[in-house]
RNA sequence: GCGGAGGUAACGAAGCGGUCAAACGUGCCGGAUUCAGGAUCCGGUGGCUUAGGCCUUCGCAGGUUCGAAUCCUGCCCUCCGCACCA
C-alpha cells in the first residue's frame, strides 16, 4: 500500500474542509491539550506516544459526537535554546555535533548561534511532523511562547500581576549554584563538570576557643549530644577572620564560600592546624570541654576544614579516635598527652535496634574497618549507621530533653534550637564540585531576591487538594502520587537571571521561568486566534480580566466578546495529558495556578498520566542509536501502524514499549482489513441465521467492551478489542457462516472502521470512502455496542469448544485422518444438575454443594455426582442450554465439522448411545469418540 | 531512605481468589497456497502422555484458604520523582 499518497491524500482533504478548525455551537465541548513541547530538537517518539494519547481521545470524542478543540502550541522560554545557542557560537564541539546528527550542514548551524532562529526554526518543524502524522490539530491557534510573541508576554504578565495580588508570589533567600568569575547562577546546561549537584544545607557549630570560634561544619546537628573532640588537619592552614563582628577559625577556602552566602568576612590572622593540636575548645549545646585532636581526613575544601567529633555515630571519627589512641608516636610527635587522648571515649546518644547505642563503633567493628584510609568501607560504613540513625533510631538520654524521640522528627528541632542560641549557623556546601563552563570552580550563592510562587502555601494546598479530589485522573491510581505532590511541594523559585521569557512585570531585572509561564496558557488557546488580529497596544490586564474573568465592561477591543465567549464556551479543559515525570511540577503547578486565579468551574477538569517510550525492549536513547524522531516514521512504517504501534505499547503508568516488528506488520493487517471490507461491503444472503445472530452479538459486545476502555484512555485495550479481537470474531463467523449474512457483514464493517478510526484515520477515510459511505469517517458517529448476553453466545461456545477438544484428542492420539467422530450430548439430569448448581454458586465448599444436590431428585444420580461434582463446580459455563438446544446446535454445525475433519460427524444423545464414553459427557461439553 | 508504579511464558503484555498452562500480539516451528515472498491462510509453541489427562511454572521465601499468578508477611530487583531543570 501507497501509504504516503493515502496519507498526503487526506490531509489535503481534512484541511480543505477545515475538520479542526473547531468554533464554538451549540454542541457540547471537549477541550484537549498536549503541554506544549521545547524547542530545542525535533520531536521525537516519547512526544508521540504522550500525543496520541490526546489524539485518539480527541478523535473518539469528536465520533461521540462532542466539538472538540486540539490546539497546540510550542515552548520556547527557558535557558537551553539560549544556552545551545551560545554554544553554538562557542563553536563548543559537543553542541556542533548535536547539530550536525539533526541532520544540519555546518552552514546551517551558524545560524543557530541566535536564540531566535531556534524559535523561528523549530515550531515550523514541529507543525509539519503533527500535521503529516495526522493529528487533529486546530493550528489557527498556535503560538510561540517568551516575549517574541508580544501576546503571549502580555498574558503571561497579566498572570504572575494576578498571583502577585493574590498574594502568592513572594520574594525571598535562595541557595543558588554560583559562578564567582561570570557573577552569574550556573544551571546544569552550564556546567563542564558537576551536573545535578546541588546545595546542600550544613549546620556550623561554634566551638568557643578563647576570645575566638572554631567552625565546624556538619550534616548531623542531632549527634552534638556525642561529641567528643575536634579533629584538624595538622598541616591545614586555617584562618582567622573576622566574620560578622566575631573571630571565626576556618580552612582559607571558607572564606570565599562565606563571603557569597552573605558574611562580611575580613582574614586577621593564620595558623597550622598543629598549632591547635592538644588544646580545649568548648562544644556548643553541651557546653563541655573537649579536645582538638589530628585526623588525616580534614580536607580544607570541604566545609571549613574542622570537623567535630562524635565517635558514637560517625564511622570515621571512630576510627580515627581509634587509630590515634594506638598510635603512640604520633601523639608523642604532636605532643599530646596520652592520658588525654585515651580518656576520649564514645559517647552513646542515638539507639538502634539493628546496631544499639553506638552505631559506628558496632558497624566498624564488624566490617572489620582496619584504618581511616579504607575508604570505601567506611563510606559504606557512613550510610549503614546515617540509615539506620535518622531513619529508625531514637534519641538516647544524652540528648536530654529530646531523648525518647525518633531522630528524624528532632533533626530540625535541635538544629533550629542551636541557631536560635547563636552556637551555630547555616551554610550551603555543594554535593559535589561543580564547573561552570567558564573553567572556574562554582560555588553557593545565597540570593535574597529571589521571586518564588509559594505553593508552599497552607490554604492555597487546601484549595488545590479541593480541585484535584473533583477533577478525574486517568488512570486514578495516579491520584496517591498527586496527592503527595501537592502536599510536598514548597514556595518554587520562579524567576531566572537568563534565558528567553517573559520579565517579571514589577521587576525587570528577571525572566520568568518556564515551569513558572506554563501553568495557565491553556486558556490562551481559547483566544489566541483572535488576539492574533487585536493590535498588541490594545492588549492590556483590563481585557485579559474581562475574556478570563468576566471582570468589567466589555473592552473596546476588537473580538473582545467573542473571545470571552469562546473562553466561556471550552473552558475547562477536559484532558491535558504528559508524562508521569511531570506530575511533580508542571501537572501539580497547572492545577495551583487554575485555583489561585479561575473561578472554580474553570479548574481542571482531567488530566491524563503515561509511562515512558522504550524501543523494542530498551530505553530510548541517542547513544544507543534506537532514539525515533517522529519525521522517522512515516517513510519507514506509515502513519496510521506508527500511531496504531505507539498506543499498542501498553497503557496506564507503565512504560510503553515500541515494537518496530508490529509496526511492519500492522500495516499488512490494515490493508487486507480494508480490502476486506471493500469486497464484502453490501454483499450476501439476506435469510438469517443462528450465526449471524451469534456475530452481531458479537460485534456488539467488542464495541461495548472498547467504548469502555476509550472512555478509560485504555487504547491499548480498545485497539485489542477493536481490531485483534474483532479480526478473529470475524474469522470465526467466515469459517462458519457459509455465505455471509448481508446486513451482518455491514454492520460488521462500519463497526470496524468506526472503531479503528480515531487510531488509524487514513485508511479508515479511505475505506469509509470505499464503501460509498457520505462525509469523513473523522467525523461519523461511534458504535457504542450493547452488552451479548450469555445464552445468545452459549450455543456457539459449545460449537467452538467442541473443535477445540476434537482436535485434542486427534493430537494425542496422533490421528490425522480420523474415519468417523461422534458427538454425545449429555443426559438431562446432568444439565438440570448443572443449573442447580448455578443456583447455588455462592457454596464453594464441595462436601455442602454434594449434601446440597442430595437434598433433591437428583439423589438417584448420587453415585455420579459425587463423582463429577468437584470437578465442574468452578467450571460452570457462563450460559446454560438445555439439552435439546445443545444437541441442536451441533446438529446445526455439523456440515462445518465434517469440512473441518474430513470425516462423517454423528451427534448423539447420552442416553441412546453404546459409546463407553458416553457418560464422559458433560452439558456444555459433549463426549467426543473418534474412530 | 522517602513517595509512586511495577516484576507473568523467547519477547511485549492481559489476568488480580476457583472456568489458569495462563487472553492477545510479536517471534519461532510445521503445513497449505504460490515462480517467489518480510503476502495470505491453517495448525503448533512448559514437560510428559495413543482420548480431552497428569506434572512443574506467574521475582524469592514463608503464611492464610478446600483452593493463590491473584490475599497477607518479609526479602530481592526495575522504572519515575525527590525540585528551582525542561
Amino acid at each position: 500500500m501507497d501509504w504516503n499518497a493515502l496519507e498526503q491524500k487526506w490531509i489535503k482533504a481534512w484541511n480543505e474542509e477545515k475538520l479542526f478548525e473547531s468554533t464554538p455551537d451549540g454542541r457540547k465541548k471537549f477541550f484537549v491539550t498536549f503541554p506544549y513541547p521545547y524547542m530545542n530538537g525535533y520531536s521525537h517518539l516519547g512526544h508521540f506516544y504522550t500525543l496520541m494519547r490526546v489524539e485518539a481521545f480527541a478523535r473518539y470524542k469528536r465520533l461521540r459526537g462532542f466539538n472538540v478543540l486540539f490546539p497546540q502550541g510550542w515552548h520556547c522560554t527557558g535557558s537551553p535554546i539560549e544556552a545551545a545557542a551560545q554554544r553554538i557560537r562557542e563553536k563548543e564541539e559537543k553542541q556542533w555535533k548535536i547539530m550536525r546528527d539533526m541532520g544540519f550542514p555546518d552552514k546551517e548551524i551558524e545560524k543557530f548561534g541566535k536564540p531566535e532562529h531556534w524559535v523561528e526554526y523549530f515550531p515550523v518543524e514541529y507543525r509539519k511532523d503533527y500535521e503529516r502524522m495526522g493529528l487533529a490539530i486546530d493550528f489557527r491557534r498556535s503560538f510561540i511562547t517568551t516575549s517574541l510573541n508580544p501576546r503571549y508576554d502580555k498574558f503571561i504578565q497579566w498572570q504572575f500581576r494576578k498571583l502577585k495580588e493574590k498574594g502568592y508570589v513572594a520574594k525571598g533567600r535562595h541557595a543558588v549554584v554560583w559562578c564567582p568569575k561570570e557573577n552569574t547562577p550556573v544551571g546544569d546546561h552550564a556546567r563542564v563538570e558537576g551536573e545535578g549537584e546541588t546545595p546542600q544545607e550544613f549546620v556550623l557549630l561554634k566551638f568557643r576557643f578563647d576570645d575566638a570560634f572554631l567552625i565546624a561544619a556538619t550534616l548531623r546537628p542531632e549527634t552534638v549530644f556525642g561529641q567528643t573532640n575536634l579533629w584538624v588537619g595538622p598541616d591545614i592552614t586555617y584562618v582567622k577572620a573576622d566574620v560578622d563582628g566575631e573571630t571565626w577559625i576556618i580552612s582559607e577556602p571558607a572564606v570565599k564560600k562565606l563571603q557569597e552566602q552573605d558574611h562580611a568576612v575580613r582574614v586577621v590572622g593564620k595558623l597550622l592546624g598543629k598549632d591547635l593540636l592538644g588544646k580545649k575548645a568548648v562544644a556548643p549545646m553541651i557546653d563541655r570541654d573537649i579536645p582538638i585532636l589530628p585526623a588525616s581526613f580534614c580536607n580544607p575544601d570541604k566545609g571549613t576544614g574542622i570537623v567535630t567529633s562524635v565517635p558514637s555515630d560517625a564511622p570515621d571519627d571512630y576510627i580515627g579516635l581509634r587509630d590515634l589512641q594506638r598510635d603512640k608516636v604520633l601523639q608523642q610527635r604532636h605532643g599530646l598527652d596520652a592520658a588525654m587522648v585515651d580518656a576520649v571515649k564514645p559517647i552513646p546518644i542515638i539507639v538502634t535496634k539493628e546496631y544499639g547505642d553506638q552505631a559506628a563503633v558496632k558497624v566498624v567493628e564488624d566490617m572489620k574497618i582496619k584504618s581511616q584510609h579504607d575508604r570505601a568501607k567506611l563510606d559504606e560504613a557512613k550510610h549503614l549507621v546515617y540509615k539506620a540513625g535518622f531513619y529508625a533510631g531514637t534519641m538516647g538520654v544524652a540528648a536530654g530533653k529530646h531523648a525518647g524521640k525518633p531522630v528524624k522528627d528532632v533533626k530540625d528541632v535541635i538544629r533550629d534550637e542551636l541557631v536560635k542560641k547563636k552556637q551555630a549557623t547555616l551554610f550551603y556546601e555543594l554535593t559535589g564540585k561543580v564547573v561552570c563552563r567558564c573553567l572556574t570552580q562554582s560555588v553557593v550563592k545565597i540570593v535574597d531576591n529571589q521571586w518564588f510562587v509559594t505553593y508552599g502555601d497552607k490554604k492555597w494546598k487546601k484549595i488545590t487538594h479541593q480541585a484535584l479530589n473533583k477533577l478525574t485522573l486517568y488512570p486514578e491510581k495516579a491520584r496517591q502520587q498527586f496527592d503527595y505532590v501537592l502536599d510536598w511541594l514548597n514556595d518554587w523559585a520562579c524567576t531566572r537571571e537568563y534565558g528567553l521569557g517573559t520579565k517579571l512585570p514589577w521587576d525587570q531585572n528577571w525572566v520568568i521561568e518556564s515551569l513558572s509561564d506554563s501553568t495557565l496558557y491553556m486558556a490562551f488557546y481559547t483566544i489566541s486566534h483572535l488576539l492574533e488580529h487585536v493590535p498588541v497596544d490594545h492588549i492590556n490586564d483590563a481585557l485579559f480580566d474581562f475574556v478570563f474573568l468576566g471582570l468589567g465592561n466589555v473592552p473596546s477591543v476588537p473580538h473582545a466578546s467573542e473571545m470571552r465567549k469562546e473562553f466561556l464556551y471550552w473552558y475547562p479543559v477536559d484532558f491535558r495529558n504528559s508524562g508521569k515525570d511531570l506530575i511533580q511540577n508542571h501537572l501539580a503547578f497547572y492545577i495551583f495556578t487554575h485555583t489561585a486565579i479561575f473561578h472554580k468551574s474553570h479548574w481542571p477538569a482531567g488530566i491524563g498520566v503515561n509511562g515512558w517510550v522504550t524501543v523494542d525492549g530498551e530505553k530510548m536513547s541517542k547513544s544507543k542509536g534506537n532514539f525515533l524522531l517522529l519525521r522517522d516514521l512515516p517513510p519507514k512504517f506509515g502513519v496510521d501502524p506508527s500511531r496504531l504501534t505507539i498506543l499498542s505499547g501498553g497503557e496506564s503508568l507503565d512504560d510503553p514499549n515500541w515494537d518496530s516488528e508490529l509496526a511492519r506488520t500492522v500495516s499488512n493487517k490494515l490493508e487486507s482489513m480494508h480490502e476486506f471490507c471493500v469486497e464484502h461491503h453490501d454483499k450476501g444472503r439476506a435469510d438469517v441465521k443462528a450465526i449471524d445472530k451469534w456475530f452481531v452479538a458479537k460485534l456488539g459486545q467488542l464495541a461495548k467492551e472498547c467504548t469502555d476502555a476509550m472512555e478509560l484512555t485504555l487504547f491499548r485495550t480498545a485497539i485489542q478489542k477493536g481490531l485483534f479481537e474483532l479480526q478473529s470474531v470475524l474469522k470465526w463467523y467466515l469459517k462458519r457462516c457459509g455465505i455471509p449474512n448481508k446486513k451482518a457483514i455491514n454492520q460488521y464493517i462500519t463497526t470496524q472502521i468506526l472503531l479503528l478510526a480515531p487510531f488509524t484515520p487514513f485508511i479508515c477515510e479511505e475505506t469509509w470512502k470505499a464503501i460509498g459511505k457520505e462525509g469523513f469517517v473523522t467525523n461519523a458517529a461511534w458504535p457504542r455496542g450493547k452488552e451479548a448476553k450469555p445464552e445468545d453466545l452459549a450455543s456457539e461456545d459449545v460449537v467452538r469448544l467442541v473443535l477445540d477438544d476434537v482436535r485434542q484428542v486427534l493430537n494425542i492420539v496422533k490421528k490425522e485422518k480420523p474415519a468417523r467422530i461422534t458427538l454425545i450430548v449429555a443426559d438431562t439430569w446432568k444439565h438440570d444438575l448443572f443449573k442447580l448448581l448455578s443456583q447455588h454458586k455462592t457454596i464453594k465448599n464441595p462436601g455442602e454443594l454434594i449434601r446440597t444436590v442430595m437434598a433433591t431428585a437428583l439423589r438417584q444420580h448420587g453415585e455420579e455426582v459425587t463423582k463429577i461434582l468437584p470437578k465442574v463446580m468452578n467450571k460452570l459455563p457462563d450460559a446454560l442450554l438445555t439439552a435439546e438446544i445443545e444437541h441442536a446446535a451441533l446438529k446445526d454445525a455439523l456440515d462445518f465439522f465434517e469440512k473441518e475433519f474430513n470425516c462423517p460427524v454423528v451427534v448423539q444423545k447420552e442416553s441412546e448411545s453404546q459409546e463407553p464414553k458416553a457418560k464422559q459427557a458433560l452439558p456444555g461439553k459433549p463426549a467426543i469418540v473418534v474412530a
